[in-house]
RNA sequence: GAGGCUGUAGCUCAGUCGGCAGAGCAACGGACUUUUAAUCCGUAGGUCCUGGGUUCGAGUCCCAGCAGCCUCACCA
């Protein structure tokens, strides 16, 4: 590191005074990489004891201050929970004396810092929270001040110290020792904005997580929706398996995928586009709900709803059926919102709002479809017309698939929802059961919200016979590459073992992070989506 | 794949009609023992995304490229 000095460019002078502070951190013996570092208390954990702060008199009297608010006036003091003035007002009015607290230890970033001659205030943050620490000259001794001297923004510290408050109010850990854990060689971004250049955000995520309002805990969140999807299923007696990514059909949906190649095998490999003819294998095998949650990879475009890679939940219930799936559906979503914390139903989604109130409204496609084009679906001259109308190519296509073009073109982004479209044609749906009392229509609804597929559900087609016949019909006007139709024998196979009548799920987890914690764009909900590479 | 917008100091952003490259934060030096994006005084910091072109002169105009974002296409 030090020959690295020599060509010392003016741009790298930030990092030139950083690095000159890690040395003078060695210097005052210790490591300025830091040691391990025994039984600090999470920050929110910390300031849930400001109940245990007491004003203590000098004749002994111990007084309970009061609640303190979140607000604080023009000049700083913080103002009192019940609206009756200020902290600092209230500290005026007490008698001779002085705070007591419970001793404290605390590591985290440093995200500000308040010199003011002998005495600085930082602020630190964890996971959990942050809160400032108070470090004056004479209250630390020589030592703890000499190492104070060396942080800079963005250093991992930690602190012992008492918890009390300052005369404004402030919840502020009062230091008597200092530790040293990281040194930020590079600067942070700038304390008040954080990064916004949404570039810099996804290719450095790890500055987005720390200085970015609000980056962190979306993530959290996502992780608490994730948990709460697994102890959902787990409660309700489903296992989770895992099902293989490489394989040699990338079958049960429809996707270009990603190729691979296994060189012992000398085998052409796909990255799998969906779980779901795995998990009906063990079906057949007797794990009768059974689920996976993990990635799939799609080989198409990029754009705020779509990431090459993502997350997708598959579940699968022996014995149910698609109107099984749909009370299942509503239950992970409800307790996905109760796990984020939020204290209600009612989402904010920009500036609207979203009721996931359930039951969520049940209509079918047929009827949704006649709603919003006036067109009747059964009637499918009139239908191509429209299609026709609209602009959509029409030729060669089978009258199911011009059908769901112009479904998805004139209804799907109208469909706020959160709703079930329930009933879809049989002919776009060839791993579906279809209606005992007409075979024209596939058990299969999808859950839209905002216009966006959130879940997608089947009553399972278990009959061997008929899903080989799908297989091998493929619909007119669509490539194999288009359709989710892809033969796969070993499949079939399979089926001819028997497998219970089943319902079985498909939920999209990126688009409902994104929908529960309004996040406009995929990428807010990936902590590393797929960017080009960048030279130099 | 097509179109639009954006790219200037470590970060957040100005930059007029083409005429010496600017601010805030961060950094460095100084003052300050209850601050709140601390404040005050001073200093330093630039591949104006890259490459061409027009021009006496380009951050600014033109062309090409790169990257990001948005819309569309694609993708249930």
């Amino acid at each position: 590191m030090s020959e690295k000095q020599e060509n010392a460019t003016p741009g790298s002078s930030l990092e030139a005074a950083r690095r000159e502070k890690l040395r003078r951190i060695a210097e005052l013996g210790h490591d300025p990489w830091g040691q391990r570092f025994d039984h600090h208390q999470a920050i929110a954990d910390i300031i849930a004891r400001a109940g245990e702060i007491v004003y203590r008199t000098e004749d002994g009297q111990e007084i309970t201050p009061p609640a303190v608010g979140d607000s604080r006036d023009e000049q700083g003091a913080y103002l009192l929970a019940d609206g009756q003035g200020t902290f600092r007002e209230w500290l005026a009015k007490q008698p001779k004396g002085e705070f007591a607290g419970p001793k404290v230890r605390a590591a985290g970033r440093i995200m500000l810092q308040r010199p003011t001659g002998k005495l600085i205030f930082i602020n630190i943050r964890d996971w959990t929270g942050q809160i400032q620490l108070f470090i004056g000259k004479n209250q630390v001794g020589e030592d703890n001040w000499a190492l104070a001297q060396c942080f800079d923004l963005g250093d991992l510290i930690g602190v012992d110290g008492e918890l009390r408050r300052t005369k404004t109010g402030e919840l502020t850990i009062f230091a008597e020792k200092l530790y040293f854990h990281a040194k930020a060689i590079d600067p942070p971004p700038e304390k008040h904005h954080g990064l916004t250049d949404p570039e810099l955000r996804q290719r450095m995520r790890y500055l987005d997580l720390a200085y970015t309002e609000g980056v962190l805990e979306r993530f959290l969140a996502r992780t608490r929706i994730v948990q709460s999807i697994r102890k959902t299923l787990a409660d309700a007696g489903f296992v989770e398996i895992e099902g293989p990514t490489l394989h040699t059909i990338a079958g049960g949906a429809a996707a270009r995928p990603f190729i691979t190649h296994h060189n012992a095998l000398d085998m052409q490999l796909y990255l799998r586009i969906a779980l779901e003819l795995h998990l009906k294998r063990l079906l057949v095998g007797g794990i009768e709900r059974v689920y996976e949650l993990g990635r799939v990879y799609r080989n198409e475009g990029i754009s705020p709803r779509h990431n090459p890679e993502f997350t997708m939940l598959e579940v699968y219930q022996a014995y149910g059926d698609y109107r099984t799936m749909m009370d299942l559906t509503e239950q992970l979503v409800v307790n996905a919102i109760d796990a984020t914390g939020s204290p209600t139903r009612m989402l904010p989604w920009g500036d609207k709002t979203i009721d996931f109130t359930p039951p969520f409204a049940r209509r079918t496609y047929y009827e949704l479809f006649e709603e919003h084009t006036g067109v009747d679906p059964h009637d499918a001259d009139a239908v191509k017309a429209y299609a026709e109308k609209l602009g959509l190519e029409t030729a060669g296509k089978h009258p199911d698939v011009i059908r769901n073009e112009v479904f998805e073109e004139k209804v799907e982004d109208q469909l706020e929802g959160p709703v079930f479209v329930l009933d879809y044609p049989a002919g776009i749906c060839p791993l579906t059961k279809r209606k005992q009392s007409d075979p024209t229509i596939a058990e299969r609804f999808e859950l839209f919200v905002q216009g966006m597929e959130l879940a997608n559900a089947y009553t399972e087609l278990n009959d061997p016979d008929l899903q080989e016949e799908l297989f091998r019909t493929q619909l007119a006007g669509l490539k194999e590459e288009d359709s989710m139709a892809r033969m796969d024998h070993d499949f079939v196979k399979a089926l001819r073992q028997g497998m219970p009548p089943a319902g079985g799920l498909g939920i999209g987890i990126d688009r409902l992070v994104m929908l529960l914690t309004n996040s406009p764009s995929i990428r807010e909900v990936i902590l590393f989506p797929l960017l080009r590479e960048k030279s130099s």
